[in-house]
DNA sequence: GTTGTTGCAAAAGATTTGCATCCAT
DNA sequence: ATGGATGCAAATCTTTTGCAACAAC
């Protein structure tokens, strides 16, 4: 896991949803500030139902509905991206505004999920959309792969579970 | 509607349809061909509930489930292709082995779904699965964003229902 | 006749919601 | 005190599946 993040600041994140959450008249509960840190010290790519499972540890677990609503409170944050790589559920990461946008690689065998960036693209997709005559909102790649160590060598280091 | 699928051949792909179903030992059934049919004279992505309810219209309903497993066939014949543009349900859009592949812009406005093919991205896309030493099989581009049309005039000639 | 197919209803999986109770402010 | 939050269970939505009756080969 050499990605960006491994260094979540996650004291600042708490606060910047705190202070999200008190703009919009919602309270500071100890439910939200449990998901909020579980999520910001998680580096993977996570749907919600593993978010829960991870929270079923703690004491007192926090329920389903709690769980899912905070999700969405910190999508609407900024402080979290969906995905969808074509499964039945979505994935969500943590992301910072001081961070590249990047795509995603999915592994067909191993499930990983690797990020890329790669400017000439944002580049020309900015032309297309604007020959279509739309406004970019956002956009989504995913190139989905087998992984070519699998292939040659039978194992996978990458592989999950 | 400028798209190449105004021009397909139905018969043609019933055909190739028959011939994928006979080589597998399955059966050439008149609910099989009543969808197929149906999604060959459809020109626009659809949702598999969408295609359910059209196919309400004829005076022999055809199930639910049949229609799930009939897409489910064409998808494996190579003859629909399976989208997922962040939404609940997956998209389905014929595809016929002449075509290039497309990628796609989606209005958030109108829910308008235009078709784009860019060989530059498709080139970089090659460059950077083979930088991470996988090997690619699919992957999907998908441009958000809000038709200028809208925003300028107030109306949009592209809106659905 | 045999084997695969259909329709139905039930099941499954993800996510949302109504509501009574509870808690942050 | 009061308006929003929580937990629970029920509801939704999409898709899948078990099974008995049925149709294609």
């Amino acid at each position: 896991m050499q990605n960006s993040k491994n260094h979540i600041d996650v004291h600042k994140e708490l606060v910047k949803f705190s202070e999200f959450l008190k703009k919009k008249n919602l309270k500071i509960t100890g439910q939200r500030l449990l998901v909020a840190q579980k999520i910001f010290s998680t580096k993977e790519h996570f749907r919600v139902e593993d978010l829960f499972d991870l929270l079923k540890d703690k004491k007192d677990e926090i329920s389903r509905a709690t769980v899912y609503r905070t999700v969405a409170l910190l999508v609407e944050s900024g402080q979290l991206t969906e995905h969808d790589f074509g499964q039945n559920s979505k994935f969500y990461e943590f992301c910072s505004t001081s961070q590249y946008h990047h795509d995603h690689i999915v592994c067909l065998d191993c499930g990983n999920i690797e990020e890329f960036h790669d400017e000439r693209i944002e580049k020309i997709q900015k032309e297309v959309i604007k020959k279509y005559d739309y406004t970019l909102v956002d956009h989504s790649l995913n190139l989905y792969g087998r992984c070519n160590q699998l292939k040659e060598t039978g194992t996978c280091s990458k592989k999950k579970k």
